[in-house]
DNA sequence: CAAATACTTGATTAATTTTGTCGGGTATAT
DNA sequence: ATATACCCGACAAAATTAATCAAGTATTTG
């Protein structure tokens, strides 16, 4: 299991926001340089984060974008919903007719996939981008 | 954040022994039958589980693969282990010198990507074969 | 012993997904 | 005006996953 460099750099960059907020926009172009990030990645990134309302943009010199909430309001599970990582362990669609494995039933292990996601989730339903923010000094290298 | 399929069916497979062992030996070509799993994709899985002492070989007519252990001494973690399938969330390596982005030190989201690990492998030490096996029933289509 | 079954192994290919980049925009402050 | 910075769709490179192929070896059974 791996999680995607999209979903860790959406992370990365709203907590670098959250800690970085003296002004009250900030650049992309910032966030690239502190956080060694394409720009042109999160560019990408960002309009997701915008569509879904975690951000907000300001155009022009000295825009840039800004957190909608405060960290502490902002979940993990939002985070990553919007740059659509979602956790999948099962192989077979939920909708379709047939079971995982083109039988008529759900695979033997199904279940435990399914507690895998639900665990996984849980996870990042409690965290919260302020956990990030004034924890991350506790144990640096 | 995707289960590959390797480790599912891995999974899978064994968790099918454990429940057809009636004869002693069970061939792929009844578990690839029974659980729409391609043959010659099982037979490179089975390698590695039997590298690692999952399972044990018999060749030849009415040969087949036997657990070396009962499903209840076999832990999810350990079939995971046994092909490659780890969970990684962070993209520095814990070797290296430099840190996650190239700066000298954590990425400020390293220690979130650490608990999840923690979180996600927990699961896995926990559950264990025979954990499928005896609920598989429990609630099917 | 011949034939069928089933494991063994490394190499190679096919498919998919991830990870970006490119090129052209538009808005705003100075 | 011009520089900065967001906006957006399409596209390409790279990596990974998933699966197949080819050419075996060992064992049972008639």
């Amino acid at each position: 299991m791996k999680l995607n460099t999209k979903s860790r750099y959406a992370v990365m960059a709203l907590a670098d926001m959250a800690q970085f907020k003296e002004s009250s926009t900030v650049s992309l172009r910032d966030i690239s340089l502190r956080q060694n990030i394409s720009l042109l990645y999160l560019e990408q990134i960002f309009l997701r984060l915008k569509k879904n309302n975690i951000v907000k943009s300001i155009r022009g010199v000295n825009g840039g974008y800004i957190l909608t909430k405060n960290p502490n309001q902002i979940k993990i599970s939002e985070i990553f919903y919007a740059v659509d990582e979602t956790v999948k362990t099962v192989g077979c669609k939920k909708e379709s007719k047939k079971g995982c494995n083109g039988k008529s039933s759900k695979c033997i292990s199904h279940n435990l996939w399914d507690e895998l996601e639900t665990h996984i989730n849980t996870f990042f339903e409690k965290k919260r981008l302020s956990d990030l923010v004034y924890n991350q000094d506790k144990s640096r290298i």
